[in-house]
DNA sequence: GACTTACGATACGAGACCGTCTCGTATTGG
DNA sequence: CCAATACGAGACGGTCTCGTATCGTAAGTC
């Protein structure tokens, strides 16, 4: 399931061991866990975590592109099983699955190598968030606390909760989708949709 | 205001050009902007691109990460002035600079890298997008539709934003805070605030 | 038992960067 | 003119990883 040993099942001398195929993979997995990126790791380091040599590596897979498909393979899970009867249950359980996903480390282990990357540079970060995110951030609380105040808010949502409904669906559509695809109204819509809800109004 | 020269003023010999330190820091934006990522970056790839010795690198920032600090602070901008009247404009107001940010290349190059380094290992996000994020996505919509046939969310709305408006708030929660603040009841809590919207119900 | 392949270990040459240093030249103040 | 510093270029020794090759040994098939 691991390695793609496909079609010509060569019989003769010693079998490759399966579990020097999931050893590499342990291996590579614990690594990107340890806060490596994608891009920092190497076959070398690989290999030497797994206690095994470069040449048993590359006798499976041709490089670190190939191998690194390999487990993100293994990291398929049965899916969230969406079935249920109410659609609001449903969608508790899809994102409560994200959640939990986000939680245990191993899972998601590219998409957290990339946020890893992003912390490892903790000063890099640091700095940033103070000069970009903070900012915005604050503009954006004050605007949401007016907001509270003046009644065009509801007063029993947290702040925090609030301004990620807001942003987050912008950073969404950036990380996920083609960073390009951010269209023209795309700002009111998720602002207008937000406050009314999806809901079907009384 | 890029290069730290801080307080003594030698004026012996030759001074440092300002044009030199404007044409590193160009030099490491216009790689971060072709698709490098903050870690594959390397002094000696932005001197070249510079067209400047190595010394004259090293001569102003002790190594990479001080001068990806001062790349970071080139890029500070006049922050969005979201004075206004409504909270709704106000809220448009920011979220469409958001927006800009992130079309405009050169702005936003941390994160922008952070993604770009998603996106260089094409191959392995394909990868990891079908296997992992394709399948939820799937799910994630066919819930949708059932909703919007039983009548339980609105009809106008576009089924590809209302997706983002669901994950996004997680997303952006595990991104920007870190990533162990995903807290227990926090997808219920999505779910019923983007369900109901913010604005008072009447 | 003979043959065949896998294995861990390690050597190898190639190449990228590192950070330091030294050229010869340019540009300033004294 | 002279001393001091900056400049582009690049040599230098060092580290790291690459992908290949070669050991002697282990583990299977025929």
């Amino acid at each position: 399931m691991t390695a793609p040993e496909s079609s010509a099942p060569r019989l003769r001398g010693r079998p490759r061991s399966p579990a020097t195929d999931a050893a590499i993979i342990e291996a590579a997995l614990r690594l990107l866990e340890e806060g490596a990126s994608v891009g920092g790791l190497s076959i070398e380091g690989i290999a030497r975590e797994a206690g095994v040599g470069k040449a048993t590596v590359y006798r499976r897979w041709p490089g670190k592109d190939a191998l690194m498909l390999d487990v993100l393979r293994s990291l398929e899970e049965p899916s969230p099983e969406p079935a249920g009867v109410s659609v609001r249950d449903d969608l508790v359980t899809i994102l409560e699955f994200m959640r939990r996903r986000g939680l245990a480390k191993r899972n998601s282990a590219l998409l957290r190598s990339v946020i890893t990357q992003m912390h490892a540079h903790k000063e890099l970060w640091r700095a940033y968030d103070e000069n970009v995110i903070a900012a915005r951030r604050a503009s954006l609380r004050a605007v949401l606390r007016r907001g509270r105040e003046s009644g065009e808010i509801r007063a029993d949502v947290d702040l925090e909760l609030l301004a990620d409904l807001f942003t987050g669906p912008m950073l969404a559509r950036a990380m996920l989708h083609e960073w390009k695809e951010l269209p023209e109204g795309l700002a009111e819509r998720i602002v207008d949709t937000v406050l009314a809800g999806v809901s079907p109004r009384r």
